[in-house]
DNA sequence: CCTACCGATCGGTAGG
DNA sequence: CCTACCGATCGGTAGG
């Protein structure tokens, strides 16, 4: 038997995002980010190593050799999803924060990150986090390190707010600890949560709050 | 660059277990025990992918098509892994409840449970939990269903426990997506507990009962 | 970006 | 269990 035949085909390339240009339209920069979107996608379906550069070549509508052209490996476009990932979430992360205004209560801070993690965590076009969750063992370890300190620093936003819940008595564990739990079961949730299910963001978000501090 | 330099390793067969008798006096089951636990090994460590047939000849001390006399396909290894880990962990996680005596409170059984599932999940020789977290796309479809027909009976221990609680107030969160989000707190330290750093056992289970219940 | 290709590795097997 | 091997696939590159 055959191994790859054991695994769930990606879908044909379902083409998201900004419509198709004619070959010829598309700029470099264009080109650039078709490969970089079809590898997080397939990286995340099928795994990066059941992905081949040709996969993500055909994905992205070229020829076999061609991603080359745009990256120097194959690590290099797992590296460039993760750090692209991590950049911007960073970013969203603050707009939300800054969006409560001027002293926020500690448990409007919690709901607010753990709301747009998961916005992050399940949103269809978003597939750094469980690429970055499964596929670590595949950067190298020059890698590693830099994605190491983009996720401490996405990591570190949230200790003020639980230890803020944790002097209060709302949050019954200690924080560094509960900190791992909570990006355990927020991060989780990636694997069984159906967008089109009964539950809403806002739903998931009051039983997390509900689960981790007994309230929403 | 070469992918396999990305990876850390594998420490070259450490030998846990028994002690090797010389080659000629292991039983044909040994030599098939021998081959499973080194599979789970590799697979843990490296991947599933990442783990190649030959790795796993090495590490049991065998010639590299050897693997093939005990299992049919690399496929087969990993479902082994999966089904036997399953199988042990179900029937402890039995006896554990049991030994709980008469009546025990929905918070000792909780308590029991976590404890119980944590000393799987770091136990230095029990690999299959990650192995199932992570290499779960790589079984073929009947696979799954068998794998998850264990999981489910699993799990299904923790509801009545959970339901419990949740009528006494305890659990403040619905207990279905509760369950759901402890499964994923609990695996993820696989990942980051460390058995030789300063927190115990029952410290970690005791935070996570502080987290999910507001007490220990 | 495409064409054509290379060297390496891999899962698996026949035959003993 | 070992030996010797096959067919397939893969990451990556030269040359245009």
């Amino acid at each position: 038997m055959n191994d790859a035949d054991a695994r769930t085909p990606a879908p044909p390339a379902p083409r998201r995002g900004r419509p198709r240009k004619s070959a010829e339209q598309r700029s470099e920069s264009q080109r650039h980010a078709d490969v970089l979107r079809e590898a997080a996608r397939l990286f995340r379906t099928q795994g990066f190593d059941a992905t081949s550069t040709r996969d993500i070549a055909a994905a992205a509508g070229m020829q076999s050799g061609s991603p080359f052209y745009y990256f120097e490996s194959k690590s290099a476009m797992l590296f460039a999803v993760m750090r692209d990932g991590m950049a911007q979430v960073t970013e969203s992360q603050g707009q939300i924060l800054r969006a409560l205004g001027p002293r926020p209560a500690a448990r409007d801070r919690l709901r607010a990150l753990i709301r747009h993690h998961f916005s992050v965590v399940v949103g269809p076009d978003s597939h750094f986090i469980p690429v970055m969750l499964y596929e670590w063992r595949a950067l190298t370890p020059e890698q590693r390190k830099e994605i190491s300190l983009q996720k401490d620093a996405y990591e570190a936003v949230w200790m003020p707010v639980l230890n803020s819940l944790h002097r209060a008595g709302e949050l019954k564990a200690r924080p560094t600890v509960a900190r791992l739990f909570i990006f355990g079961a927020l991060n989780w949730a990636a694997q069984w949560f159906n967008p089109q299910g009964p539950l809403s963001l806002d739903d998931l978000t009051e039983q997390a709050m509900r689960l981790f501090t007994g309230q929403a």
